[in-house]
DNA sequence: CCCTGTGAACCTGTTCACAGCG
DNA sequence: CGCTGTGAACAGGTTCACAGGG
């Protein structure tokens, strides 16, 4: 079906799709159905052959999904099948757990290098990666063709660094700060608040479902 | 309107909302449009408009809505007007930085033990919060009626983890280990994948827009 | 005249249902 | 026969546009 502009919440699919596929290559199943996949994730099994349909036909009638190229593809899709050198900007609490996170160098995430402005952070280290000083950002983000940074410093600081990273180079933002930040149209910004995210799931308490 | 069945979308906007109203209070604004709210935020003011006609009529025609009374309403909305006990499983490094996170206190949520397997772990303590053993869960949740958990733990232990939380009692679950969890129709699950999130925005700068 | 609240049109993503291949 | 891929129907949210209040 080659949809040209992908859905967004099929591109939050494919990174589940992609986690439980590895868990089948780890067990060691050939091949998957789309019920098969979907069940497990509360997907539907259309809604799992649609997402797919979007990138081309790889699976076979009567048969399903093969579970190995299906990962590589997904990866390649998802832009995980190389290394993306990334930076953490603010190494606070959330920024210092972001640098030891392994959930990211799971999916080829390369944390180099940590960044603050507080004199007691510059200049150390997080397991193997330097707290730079914030200014040093541009010449780190050159040198390595750095492409994506994590963005974890207070609020009103947000958008000022916003706003370097890009004059620096930098072309996607994960932005776990509190406030929305703005950018220009060609620089992606992907915002998670934690607290909110709390927030959501204390008002369905609340309202009972 | 007041919709019978509040969109998702929409309480996702609503702590956004709150967040900027919180700002416009402290800058001393009384007032504000619902272009003027949406515009900082990149929503439309016709949605914001909808959105806050879910809950009843609080905005003045040639006016617009009252800062402080809107707070107000959307904290007692969201349930954040009164401050929720909070556990968190899991004190690795995500967990132990959720645990400091000041985030969580800003809006009422108040993090009142944290929970391992580990020996080296149990019974130390992050600030002044103590660390116990997961075993202990039922008991701590009765005994302070605790009913929000935050889930960092491994994910080969996260559906074990959970189906262990809402035996305790506990009514929402905020996931954020990289698997989907399963729970009863009256629990409610939230699920942040921070390393997905950045998968999405490797897959957006990878694909240009 | 400005701004809210809301019916109605619209659009985007989901689900259904089936043709077609293995 | 089982399962994919996909038109067609559907549902949920969004945007438009305007009536009505201050």
């Amino acid at each position: 079906m080659k949809c040209q502009t992908v859905p967004s919440p099929t591109v939050k699919r494919l990174s589940l799709y992609l986690r439980r596929l590895e868990r089948f290559a780890a067990e060691g199943i050939p091949t998957v159905t789309s019920r098969n996949l979907g069940d497990s994730l509360d997907v539907g099994a259309a809604q799992v052959r649609r997402d797919l349909a979007c990138f081309g036909q790889f699976g076979r009638p009567g048969v399903g999904y093969q579970v190995t190229p299906l990962v590589t593809k997904l990866k390649h899709i998802l832009g995980t099948d190389k290394t993306w050198p990334v930076i953490v900007i603010g190494a606070a609490d959330l920024g210092r757990a972001l640098v030891r996170y392994k959930g990211f160098q799971k999916k080829g995430f390369n944390v180099l290098a940590a960044f603050d402005i507080t004199k007691d952070k510059v200049g150390r280290q997080i397991g193997d990666v330097r707290i730079y000083h914030i200014r040093e950002v541009p010449k780190i983000v050159r040198k390595h063709s750095v492409k994506l940074a994590v963005l974890a410093v207070p609020a009103k600081a947000a958008q000022e660094v916003t706003d370097m990273l890009c004059k620096a180079g930098v072309k996607g933002i994960l932005n776990l700060a509190t406030t929305t930040v703005i950018t220009a149209a060609d620089v992606v910004v992907g915002s998670v608040d934690i607290a909110a995210s709390l927030e959501q799931v204390s008002f369905r308490v609340k309202n009972r479902s």
